[in-house]
DNA sequence: TGAATTTATTGATTTATGTCAGTTTCTTTA
DNA sequence: TAAAGAAACTGACATAAATCAATAAATTCA
């Protein structure tokens, strides 16, 4: 079962996520209160689409994957955060959740209430001006993904998927985690064509892999499958 | 060609936006100092992926899609936004547009420079805030359309075009404006296919279609279709 | 450790959807 | 108003990608 701890005791997790440097210590004090810290295992859901969430999400360590889910168990990730990333989605709107959050690895999340936090918000307007601007970088990175899913093909989409994970900052390491499942929900693919495709990069030579472990070797032409789609 | 209109003839523009409410008097007028109305004809390019883009732009009159663009000639329309929206992108994140902008009637946008403008921001953390929440709504329905595009097929995806527009504000007439190519653009399938499509929900008599204008008959059929994808 | 379960892989087949080509219908404008 | 061009439509065909089925490999855990 996950267990709740709180007061939070990941002291350092506001000051460690970009965007609340421009809080007071008061105020990052005030934020410290309203802060509940969740640990969860592989595997286990943080957070189901159509679930009450009147939470922001920080992810304090570990890797999480967010998507989004239809009836039929179709599914499609729409990104994978670590730590010191917010997952506001759409909090601001509504109180109902319209993804889902899983670990990909075991997880420690902080849960800060919005309510409190949208009153800081109106008081700072420098803190919500880095907020927004941190939501719009990220938005930028969706946008590249969206654009991916759109516009391209299997070998393009994989690619995609291949460089986005590499270019995380956790890096690498994250294949480890990733089931093909996840790789194809990511590309939006079959998980039977991701395979397949993967095999190819592999046969290319373009990427090296050792059971889950992925590794590229060749970047540009990766990027140049991506530049083609 | 274009003509650029300084300052702004709309002077409700901003005032008819919703968050724009919690501006002072003194900083609506400072706003609308800053505002540079630009008329384009239906057809005409608003703003080119790649180019230089430190503004936001502002829907006086009109409608206009909001599009990604792949280096072949594929389109994905993500958007169609009329009347008092505003169109921020990722103009908080880089001066460099990762979309496109094409007016479907001829348009008035506004531009607002960014820079001041997040110096208000910065100032006024409830206008900011406002801000915000109307940029988490949008991201709602965007949410809904990506989940249109990555889950279902091309039945569910052309049902949920057609209810996406007609729940538009500026609602119904829309369809005036739109080709064929539009709407398979926006549901992300070959042109081709919407028509047949579309041809299909007209023969069940969901839709009625008479030249371009489409209009709903049996809008619980078309829901249904668009829950089972 | 070994049985059970999940995950990965491969080949065969089907299918949804895209592409192409030709025709008709609209719209524009000279 | 006629001619030209663009958009809409239709049918035939091609194909990318999904699905199905069967096997192999890896994990889990009792």
């Amino acid at each position: 079962m996950n267990q709740t701890i709180k007061p939070c005791n990941c002291k350092d997790c506001l000051e460690r996520c970009e965007f609340f440097i421009r809080l007071s210590q008061e105020e990052l004090d005030k934020v410290n209160t309203l802060k509940e810290a969740v640990k969860y295992r592989k595997g286990e859901v943080i957070l189901k689409k159509g679930a009450y969430n009147p939470y922001l999400l920080l992810i304090s360590s570990g890797i999480v994957k967010v998507m989004i889910e239809a009836d039929n168990d179709k599914r499609f990730i729409m990104e994978l955060l670590g730590p010191h990333n917010m997952i506001t989605g759409n909090v601001f709107s509504s109180n109902v959740s319209n993804y889902t959050v899983v670990a990909l690895t075991d997880v420690v999340v902080c849960h800060l209430i919005v309510q409190p936090f949208i009153e800081l918000m109106e008081e700072n307007g420098r803190f919500t001006t880095d907020l927004l601007k941190y939501m719009n970088k990220h938005g930028s990175d969706r946008f590249r993904r969206l654009k991916s899913i759109t516009l391209k093909q299997s070998r393009g989409k994989v690619a995609d998927v291949i460089l986005y994970i590499v270019n995380l900052p956790t890096g690498n390491d994250i294949f480890k985690s990733l089931t093909r499942k996840d790789l194809a929900e990511m590309a939006n693919i079959s998980m039977e064509n991701a395979i397949r495709t993967l095999r190819e990069f592999a046969d290319e030579k373009l990427i090296l892999m050792d059971k889950k472990d992925i590794r590229v070797i060749d970047s540009d032409a990766l990027a140049r499958i991506s530049q083609i789609g």
